[in-house]
DNA sequence: GATTATATGTGCGATTATGCACATAACGGG
DNA sequence: CCCGTTATGTGCATAATCGCACATATAATC
């Protein structure tokens, strides 16, 4: 494999999505993006990405180079920063993904990190979607519920999350907070996450205990569903630390405690870069000293 | 860091040693090299090669880039193997090193590795010098001794290389084999590596039980030392499996043993590249089958 | 010690890649 | 429904790169 320049312009498309975005982060002119891409593809005899008229959406071969490529991207940095006798500093960016139940109390991490290494982009990505570290999409995910098989994934334990059922304050003063004797679920309404296919282990006791007629809000966003729980709505799980903040009142139906454990997840090609080593053992350290 | 290609073009620079060599085995010509090398470094603004009549020198600098490019070249193979449908066929170099005492034990499991992947170059370093793995030199190292203590290496236990104090027989003819009670040194004449840096403890014990002046032939070359045995010079430190193939007769001075425990060693950036696996995978095969 | 072989450097014409202007196509919003 | 925005493509002039020929320097050889 000749042509290095061209898989890491191929690199930037992937990763921005189109073309215009990647030619400006290359500083080049986007047809200069575009013949990199028709000669690598015409090299390689196959089609890494599918043209559309929004933009350029990876194939899985086109998938496959983005994760070579980050790769490269990462130790080709290290190497620039080792070089310029600016001995070991991070640079570039580091990905980051997450469900956003752990978002708040995640982000402080991350500040404290940035200040620790001026010269890194953090991109922190809050998605319920997994993403697929083995395409390069993220350096670390925070994962919950068990850990994919994977044997390209470094698996390791982060903390555990205390979730929580939540409701505001008007919600308890109309339906009450559970805590008195048999607290029963035909007593109470219930918000909850639209996506059925979540592996959240809160997310499965509602829909295997709650009668549908209860759920009586749903959504795929999980800020819009604590905006639910706050407007009164219903009750709904929410993360202990950040419901403190918002004020909500916990609502105890079971003596069940919700907590989900969270994994770091990275994939072994980066694994072992500087940057990821840095940035997990920055998170691991912060969750000790909790 | 901007400039791939050119990253690449440094590292068959390094590689190679000389300008010339790169560009043939680049396609192309060495003007382009020389070009490539002068603005990496004016982008850089430190010197990767010492300038010399007879080739290019890799500085400190210029060895960094060779590992993290060997790196880079590596994945890149693997992708493009990857992407062409072939599977996870293996291709590209690989780069082994080893002391010459175990050459012709290792040689035939790498004729096998060899037939069982059909487009890998196996480059085969048999040096009594420490390659330095951290500067991509090799992707395995079989090292005996001590393992060194950096921690960017990855050291696995190989197997013991069995040693043995061999002579020719016209030698055991006049001096003796030994076996009779109270073989005493001073009856035997010795030939030695004349690296007296050398760490193998049947070397050491040489040096510290045997006269000077009856180590009558050294070289720093391992198959001029066997010769030098095989004409009946004196008697010398032979690994017992080529000793048989040779004909050679044991001399048994003390009844010690010499075995020398090998070990595997690869560096970190490269342990995990598929091509590494692989061939570690079948050398310890074929060692455990022993 | 002259010769040969093998290197590294450099000016110049040919080749190639790049940037620019422009064309085209889809999505979204008032 | 039309128009603005944001995309992808495509000639064409220009700029950068490359290959070639040639110059130069050094180690090895006879």
């Amino acid at each position: 494999m000749k042509h290095w320049d061209e898989v890491r312009t191929a690199y930037h498309v992937a990763r921005f999505g189109t073309v215009s975005a990647a030619a400006e982060a290359l500083g080049v002119h986007h047809s200069t993006v575009i013949r990199h891409i028709d000669a690598l593809e015409a090299h390689l005899g196959l089609k890494l990405f599918q043209r559309h008229a929004r933009g350029y959406t990876p194939t899985e071969a086109g998938s496959e180079v983005l994760r070579v490529a980050q790769a490269t991207e990462d130790q080709m940095n290290q190497l620039e920063s080792r070089l310029r006798g600016g001995g070991d500093e991070l640079k570039g960016e580091i990905v980051i993904t997450s469900l956003q139940e752990v978002s708040h109390f995640i982000t402080p991490i991350l500040a404290k990190f940035r200040a620790a290494h001026p010269d890194v982009q953090i991109r922190y990505m809050i998605t319920e979607r997994l993403f697929r570290l083995e395409f390069g999409e993220a350096h670390v995910a925070i994962r919950a519920g068990e850990a994919g098989q994977d044997p390209d994934n470094v698996i390791q334990p982060f903390f555990q999350m205390q979730m929580g059922l939540f409701a505001s304050q008007t919600y308890v003063d109309r339906y009450g907070d559970g805590i008195d004797p048999d607290g029963l679920l035909s007593d109470h309404l219930f918000v909850c996450n639209a996506d059925e296919a979540l592996p959240a282990p809160h997310y499965m006791w509602i829909r295997e205990n709650v009668p549908p007629e209860q759920i009586v809000f749903s959504s795929t966003d999980g800020q819009t569903l604590i905006q639910a729980v706050q407007e009164g709505i219903g009750c709904g799980f929410v993360e202990r630390g950040q419901a403190q903040d918002l004020g909500l009142v916990e609502v105890t139906l079971q003596n069940q405690d919700w907590r989900v454990p969270l994994s770091l997840v990275t994939h072994v090609d980066l694994h072992r870069t500087p940057k990821v080593q840095a940035i997990l053992k920055f998170l691991k350290d912060a969750c000790k000293q909790m």
